[in-house]
RNA sequence: GGGACCAUAGGGUAGCUUGGUCGAUCCUUCGGGCUUUGGGAGCCUGAGACUCCGGUUCAAAUCCGGGUGGUCCCA
């Protein structure tokens, strides 16, 4: 697909789809206002109002969704060097990567403190604490927080931070293996209920155990797939069993007077999701946002004539109010003295979904001119007495659409293979995922990366009846996936 | 973990190879003014930059070393 960006400062990006995702990417982040690369620490940037807008309705839906059973709080962001690493198969996951805090003013301090690269070691001190009794359980938390960590790669805004800005985090506590269990499978669930709201396509698969979280039982997580055919993990759900229980002493008392370690999970999303709905949804114009999230949910542009401005920007006011009390919506009436054609490209690139277009024109006929981002369609429907309901029905279809569209194209781009030639073949041609056979043995599974030369994202479903691994011809029982990865 | 490249106004660029012509080019952006207005308007006018530290030199945007930041590729 030919791709052929115009920025309101005309500066082209062309070229194939592909293979320019990232400079595009790059480029709507700046244009379209929603975050600053410039902030003078590598891997740190600055969230602009319109990013951050976005940010917020993204954190609102998912915060709606945890609040049904979990509750919110809110943890130091520094963790005491012996807590951080009392548990030895977690820390050595992060070792590499820690911020520290080593001095007060010009003092050292004789206990360096961390700058949380995940909340793990804050947190459950603190459940040891906490828990005294099975009926105190099941607990379930979360926190949205700021964690850091020392990327010594190349970052990327959004993808790759050394400050995630909003770490959703979930943690929650069982006093059965059975009940931690059932609770991946809640989190699995909330999460599917989240990206849909987003329109954003995945996969599910269970990590490999090479790369699982770090202390963890086993690690499920959602992929999903940027226009450059490369897979980006966006959510993670972990069964931790009772290793940090052991490690953090976190017990209860049974029915029965024993004392018993808890059983824990935890799962979180980060600044990645903002990435995907940006790179997911996308398009040649620019930015284009789900309903759901949008910072302007409509835009209306009064069509301006010299003699009959007043009567013009005064309709559009009109037109504007009841949108925002009675439908409840995010309206937006661009009333600058530029040229309309100016505020069109800008709001296109800005991804606004739905922009009502008013002229004397269609005050005379009762009509406005009404233009989908997402289709890049206008029609004209009457302003009467149903117009809010009508307006809210396009924003609906808008969100449906979309997301219709991404998992289309989503489902075009996963590829069943028989063979490694063939993965391989798919692979230098399209990237995206391939489906493949596996016998499920670990070193079979890193000589196919090493031979592939991609990642095995994890495990979609376990089946005993798919015939032979493509790697190693023995028996195979998983259906598994690969992809190039962030 | 290994490698390549890059850094000039808010954004994008020319100049660098061969140091002096740079008092730094052009586009965009931003401020002021007039004419305009159903898909990026035009003219006039003004503002704005050589990443930082050190070195070579009579002379550095230009050459050398380092820091910081950025981009890409391979494992």
């Amino acid at each position: 697909m030919k791709c052929l960006y115009l920025t309101p400062n005309r500066q082209n990006i062309t070229g194939e789809n592909m293979s320019e995702f990232s400079e595009w990417f790059h480029k709507i982040l700046e244009e379209a206002e929603i975050i600053d690369v410039r902030y003078p620490i590598k891997g740190m940037h600055v969230w602009l109002p319109q990013g951050f807008k976005i940010r917020k309705n993204i954190l609102n839906i998912l915060r709606k969704i945890l609040d049904e059973d979990h509750e919110e709080l809110l943890f130091p962001l520094l963790i005491p060097e012996d807590e951080l690493e009392k548990e030895a198969i977690h820390v050595k996951g992060f070792e590499d990567e820690v911020y520290w805090v080593t001095h007060g003013g010009l003092t050292e301090l004789n206990k360096k403190l961390a700058l949380r690269p995940t909340s793990e070691t804050a947190m459950y001190p603190m459940f040891s604490l906490w828990v005294r009794s099975h009926g105190d359980l099941p607990l379930r938390f979360y926190q949205i927080v700021n964690t850091f960590r020392y990327e010594t790669k190349h970052t990327r805004p959004l993808i790759r931070v050394r400050e995630i800005t909003t770490f959703k985090e979930a943690h929650t506590i069982h006093s059965t293996k059975e009940d931690a269990e059932k609770q991946v499978q809640k989190a699995l669930e909330i999460y599917k209920r989240f990206f849909d709201k987003l329109g954003i396509p995945y996969v599910i698969t269970r990590r490999p155990p090479w790369d699982k979280f770090p202390g963890a039982e086993y690690t499920i997580a959602f992929d999903t797939l940027l226009p450059d055919g490369k897979t980006l993990q966006i959510g993670t759900v972990h069964n931790l069993g009772q290793t940090f229980a052991k490690t953090f002493d976190i017990t209860y008392e049974t029915p029965e007077g024993e004392h018993e370690y808890v059983y824990q999970t935890c799962y979180g999303v980060s600044d990645r999701i903002i990435a995907s709905v940006v790179g997911v949804h996308g398009d040649k114009s620019g930015l284009c946002l789900p309903p759901n999230v949008a910072p302007h949910q409509i835009v209306i542009v009064p069509i301006i004539f010299k003699e009959d401005a007043e009567e013009v920007l005064e309709f559009c006011q009109e037109l504007t109010d009841p949108l925002k009390t009675d439908g409840n919506l995010r309206v937006h009436l661009d009333s600058r003295d530029i040229r309309a054609g100016k505020k069109f490209y800008e709001w296109e690139m800005r991804g606004v979904p739905l922009r009502l277009e008013v002229g004397p024109r269609d005050i005379k006929h009762k009509n406005v001119v009404v233009f989908r981002r997402d289709k890049l369609e206008k029609e004209t429907i009457a302003i009467e007495k149903k117009f809010i309901d009508a307006i809210k029905f396009i924003l609906d279809s808008i969100n449906q659409d979309m997301k219709d569209k991404a998992w289309e194209s989503f489902n075009r781009n996963i590829k069943s293979v028989e063979t490694v030639d063939e993965a391989l073949e798919s692979l230098s041609k399209h990237r995206g995922i391939i489906s493949f056979n596996w016998c499920g043995e670990e070193s079979c599974g890193k000589d196919l990366e090493e031979k592939v030369r991609v990642d095995i994202l994890g495990i979609q479903k376990e089946d005993e009846n798919i015939g032979v691994c493509i790697n190693c011809g023995h028996k195979a029982t998983f259906k598994t996936l690969l992809a190039k990865t962030y």
